[in-house]
RNA sequence: GCCCAAAUAGCUCAGAGGUAGAGCACUUCCUUGGUAAGGAAGAGGUCUCGGGUUCAAUUCCCGAUUUGGGCUCCA
């Protein structure tokens, strides 16, 4: 027998004879790290233990604590859910089973309408076929062959046939685990007694191939891990999201209401009304700094406007609109024509470039009804909208500088942690190619100045134009695209705006579409989850509440209230008939930052009892020292360092 | 818009083809208190809406609306 060398991480060589598999191999480096393979990287290339090499080579073993195992642990557990689902579901159709982030989903057509009841019943299969350690065979069936195998009776999966048909490769993979046989390309654990740790999760109906028009199948998600533990905190993590979401926090705050009157749009509530204040004043102080005017538009346009801007030709399917008069009207999906009309008023000259109009405009979109979600996604939003005028030679110095004043911002709440997308060109767009071709190249210019490094994201530009997009990453590790900037050769020509240039020419300018939070209410509903709801004392709209130990000392709270007022802060008194200890209870409840307790010794002292959320007690102050405590803290804001 | 599910008191949720239930919240009274729940009494529901089946429907069936989980779309 031919013999060959298997180069192992380490440098060592070792001698194994050519076509053995990989697992003869891992045995004879010890039974242990064998036992705890999953699978294998031969020359770099994921493998099965079944692999077995013609030519020498480099070997790295996959255990369940290699980082790669977690993803080869959740396609394999697909496969064992598929068949589980399939026993007990005799004629469920397959379909495909990726894994995603966090676990994997399978996609079924069956006529059994799957439940959340059924999980136990299936997972419990699932151990089952797993606790019998059936083997998992890889094999290869030339592809004609796969299809006509698909197509008899006895084993009809009218998907992958379909999937098969599409594909141009001569030969396919199976693996099949006893009676269960599914098309993958691998690689899998050797067998289903490696699959321990996996909950499924919920079930929710998903298009075949994504498409309106194909099919509706019912797609089970589920989760897997190498480790119990692994499993469980990623359950926890499942159940703190739900207890911090912005839609039960936004109730129990009183901040809104969504209203069956007007499904998508958000009923604000005093303290949430202020914390929408309170963050659209940072931000209106922020523009203001950095060279911004601010102006306000109107929310019902005539369609004129919007149909020479391309929007009713390529954005109505997300309109409203309304008539009078014989007159039609849209209630204006974006601010950005309105901001061109104001340009247009009164000659504009190179001198005025840039010219930096902000908006907080109020847009309306009809969004399909299914898409709705809390604060997250409505129909009736605001952004923090901006739309810069310049000259093409300004475009990477403006971008250059927004990217600037939106790290700040996002650092100011914590967040830095920030990934940059470019999306490009769409099918469905306004423009000559070649005025995309100027519009991409000056984003990808000022990223370069802007030391920046982005992601592609092809095809998923606004109709107008390329865009830069700004995830951030919250506190549960969850990616919200927020920020935006969009160059735009398109609108101002469109729509006729020009500026007189140093030639005494007229010229298009080039508008730039900008967001630094995105839509206000939906950056509260990521505050809120973000917070958990303790928003920080300089967003939130509650900061003191003054607890009178007895209805004794509630004039003197007042006489507090009115002072901390006076300060700039948020206050109230909690003055009702109940016990001192109670009313802590409701202001924690309520997390309220900072707790005054004011009774017998406060009233004669002149000072005030501070407990602080979290800390709980902080002992007694004199009301300016602890406001002046406040005002460090609120113009601190998120940041960490001591410099603020 | 599509698939599945849900809708009972202000909130969280039980419930059964035959007069509607709990806890918390709310109101009133007692209590005037020191760092996460003092006591008593009381009020509160067209069981989302519209049809149908039935002697009888909040409960079963059909439709609408809204909400939830997804798909598609997206700030």
């Amino acid at each position: 027998m031919e013999k060959i060398s298997i180069t192992l991480p380490d440098g060592k060589a070792l001698e194994a004879e050519a076509g053995a598999p990989l697992s003869d191999t891992i045995k004879s480096i010890g039974m242990g790290l064998f036992r705890d393979s999953i699978a294998a990287m031969w020359n770099g290339v994921q493998v099965d233990l079944s692999y077995q090499p013609a030519e020498s080579g480099a070997l790295k073993v996959i255990t369940s604590k290699s980082p790669e195992a977690v993803e080869i642990i959740r396609h394999s557990t697909a496969h064992l859910m598929a068949q589980a689902v399939t026993e007990l579901f005799p004629g469920t159709l397959l379909t495909i089973g990726p894994v995603i982030d966090n676990g994997f989903y399978y996609d079924f057509d069956s006529k059994h309408a799957f439940s959340p009841e059924d999980f136990e019943v299936i997972e419990k299969r699932m151990a089952v076929l797993a606790a019998q350690d059936i083997p998992v065979v890889r094999s290869e069936k030339p592809r004609l062959e796969a299809i006509q195998y698909f197509k008899e009776a006895a084993h009809a999966e009218p998907y992958k046939v379909e999937l098969l048909e599409g594909w141009d490769s001569a030969s396919v993979s199976f693996y099949t685990q006893g009676s269960f046989s599914d098309l993958c390309r691998g690689p899998h654990v050797p067998s289903t007694g490696k699959l321990k740790h996996f909950k499924l999760l919920s079930v929710a109906g998903a298009y075949w191939r994504g498409d309106v028009k194909r099919p509706m199948l019912q797609r089970v998600y589920a989760t897997a891990f190498t480790s119990k533990e692994q499993l469980e905190a990623h359950l926890f993590q499942i159940e703190e999201a739900k207890r911090r979401d912005h839609r039960k926090l936004g109730r129990e705050l009183d901040y809104f209401h969504f209203d069956e009157n007007s499904p998508g749009m958000i009923f604000w509530h005093a303290r949430g009304w202020g914390l929408y204040q309170n963050l659209m004043n940072y931000v209106r102080a922020k523009l203001s700094r950095n060279g911004y005017i601010e102006v306000r538009t109107p929310e019902v346009v005539d369609i004129g406007l919007f149909t020479k801007s391309g929007h009713v030709g390529n954005y109505s399917h997300n309109m409203f609109f309304t008539e009078s008069e014989n007159r039609k009207y849209v209630i204006k999906p974006m601010n950005c024509p309105c901001h061109i009309e104001v340009f247009n008023q009164g000659l504009k000259s190179f001198r005025d470039l840039p010219l930096r109009i902000a908006e907080f405009g109020k847009c309306h979109r009809n969004e399909l009804a299914g898409t709705m979600h809390g604060l997250m996604r409505v129909r009736g939003f605001t952004q923090d909208d901006a739309h810069i005028f310049c000259a093409e030679d300004q475009i990477a110095s403006e971008v250059a500088a927004f990217c600037k004043l939106l790290q700040e911002v996002y650092a100011d709440f914590g967040f830095h942690d920030i990934v940059v997308k470019l999306s490009d060109r769409p099918p469905q767009r306004v423009g000559d190619d070649a005025v995309w071709d100027k519009a991409e190249e000056a984003l990808r210019q000022a990223c370069a100045a802007a030391g920046m490094t982005y992601e592609l994201n092809p095809g998923e530009g606004a109709f107008y134009g390329p865009k830069l997009e700004f995830t951030l990453r919250d506190s549960l590790g969850r990616e919200w695209q927020c920020g935006t900037i969009q160059v735009d050769f398109n609108l101002p020509r469109l729509l006729g705006a020009e500026y007189v240039g140093s030639d005494s020419g007229r010229h298009h300018p080039v508008m730039l579409h900008r967001a630094i939070l995105g839509s206000l209410e939906r950056f509260i509903g990521i505050l809120i989850e973000h917070f958990a709801g303790d928003l920080p004392m300089w967003v939130n709209p509650q900061q003191v509440r003054i607890l009178p130990v007895s209805e004794k000392y509630l004039d003197i709270c007042r006489e507090i209230e009115g002072k901390i007022r006076d300060a700039g802060f948020a206050c109230e008194v909690d003055g009702r008939n109940e016990k001192i200890g109670f009313k802590i209870r409701e202001g924690e409840k309520d997390k309220v930052p900072y707790l005054f307790i004011v009774g017998e010794k406060e009233a004669g002292s002149g000072q005030v009892s501070v407990r602080k959320r979290k800390d709980g007690d902080l002992g007694s102050f004199a009301l300016d020292a602890i406001l002046e405590k406040f005002r460090f803290e609120v113009s601190r804001k998120g940041r960490t360092d001591a410099a603020a």
